[in-house]
RNA sequence: UGGGGUGUAGCCAAGUGGUAAGGCAACGGGUUUUGGUCCCGUCAUUCGGAGGUUCGAAUCCUUCCACCCCAG
């Protein structure tokens, strides 16, 4: 009955107030800091005040800083200094937004978290909650939703599900409505000037130093500057002339040393994905599943074999290998969320 | 020191008299709630230096310089 819709100071997030309010459901607004108090952040919080006032609804603001900083960002910086690249955006829905957070608006009474996510969620199909694809396909987040639990799902409403982008800017403009922060979250929110490398050196952490940039023959070709600071196909930064690009093929964590060669090396027939979070019992998953290993990335079909506690997913057709550590998703024909895990090597 | 070769942007490289291709790298921008990918754009008034021939030279001539290879 009671819900939260969990404010980001975004638009996206804001119009799902407020349709949730014009539908009468008498939400309540949660805002959560994740990041240490800030005058940025008591900027934000002031403005969230004044736009929920101007609506009419009650806005709590809790601090979760700490969390975020155990639950996130300590994750991400071990999983690099590991030579793994994280994905702290799924594990932050997982573990904050439908972890911390829907436990904080729980303690004020409210027993659902809704989000601005483009997702679509579906509570009569078998084994509910079904968890879809947003309605437009070009915005559609539920990439980022597939590690979260179905108990939290349950829990979930995304009321921003048949919406277009486009959209949401008029409508926020036809209530008078400017969300708080004009920019798009995007990039990962607790790093400074999208530059995470900067961010991990100011870490206490031990990364690896510079070493060798060598092909598939073993010819140095170059130096790197330690290999966090790469990530599996990369192309842009290893400032190596060459005939044709060159593309990060394999980060040897032994060796020290970072493999790189043309593009047609790239090229994936299988991977392995662990810590899965099944959605729908993988046993009944098709035979055939639709793979999705980035945001923004067609997905491939696939099959999949259970191997103990992983999954073997061996693709139709080859495609571009995806980083350990990176957030690997199982879709349906029908843009079902069947499960997500984690890309191993 | 003889003999041969080569010198075009950060790297590779086309261009042999008609007004400097292309690739890589780099940089900038776009797409994007991760990292990446991808897309678009910028990047030599100048061809090792100096003279000369010519209406016109990176391209021809002279000379100097640098590097490489083979002889010694």
């Amino acid at each position: 009955m009671s819900i939260a819709v969990a404010l980001s100071g975004g638009a996206d997030s804001l119009l799902a107030l407020c349709l949730l309010h014009e539908q009468g459901h008498g939400p309540v607004a949660v805002h959560a800091s994740f990041l240490a108090p800030s005058a940025r952040e008591d900027r934000l919080q002031e403005e969230l005040s004044r736009v929920c006032t101007q609506l009419g609804v009650p806005l709590h603001c809790v601090d979760v800083h700490q969390e975020f900083k155990h639950l996130v960002i300590q994750p991400f910086v071990q999983a690099y200094a590991r030579g793994l690249t994280p994905n702290p955006c799924s594990w932050c829905n997982r573990r904050i937004k439908f972890g911390i957070m829907l436990q904080a608006a729980e303690a004020l009474g409210l027993s659902r978290v809704a989000t601005g996510h483009y997702a679509q969620l579906h509570r009569d199909c078998p084994s509910p909650p079904g968890l879809f694809r947003g309605q437009d396909r070009n915005k559609d987040q539920s990439y980022f939703l597939a590690l979260v639990g179905r108990e939290e799902l349950q829990k979930a409403d995304f009321p921003l599900a048949q919406w277009t982008k486009d959209r949401v800017r008029s409508e926020l403009a036809a209530r008078g409505l400017q969300p708080a922060t004009s920019r798009e979250s995007q990039e990962i929110c607790f790093i400074p000037d999208n530059d995470y490398r900067s961010f991990l050196a100011a870490q206490d952490v031990s990364l690896s130093g510079p070493g060798d940039i060598v092909d598939t023959d073993g010819r140095i070709l170059g130096r790197h500057q330690g290999l966090h600071g790469y990530t599996l196909g990369q192309r842009r930064g290893l400032g190596i002339a060459h005939s044709e690009p060159l593309y990060v093929l394999d980060k040897d964590m032994d060796e020290n040393v970072l493999v790189v060669g043309p593009g047609w090396q790239l090229q994936a027939t299988s991977c392995r994905v662990g810590r899965i979070n099944a959605l729908v019992e993988v046993p009944d998953w098709p035979e055939r599943i639709w793979i999705q290993t980035n945001y923004r990335q067609t997905a491939g079909p696939a099959r999949v074999q259970v191997w103990g506690k992983e999954l073997g997913v061996f693709f139709e057709q080859l495609r571009p290998p995806a980083p350990p550590g990176q957030i690997a998703v199982f879709y349906s024909d029908s843009g079902r969320v069947l499960g997500g895990g984690e890309i191993h090597a």
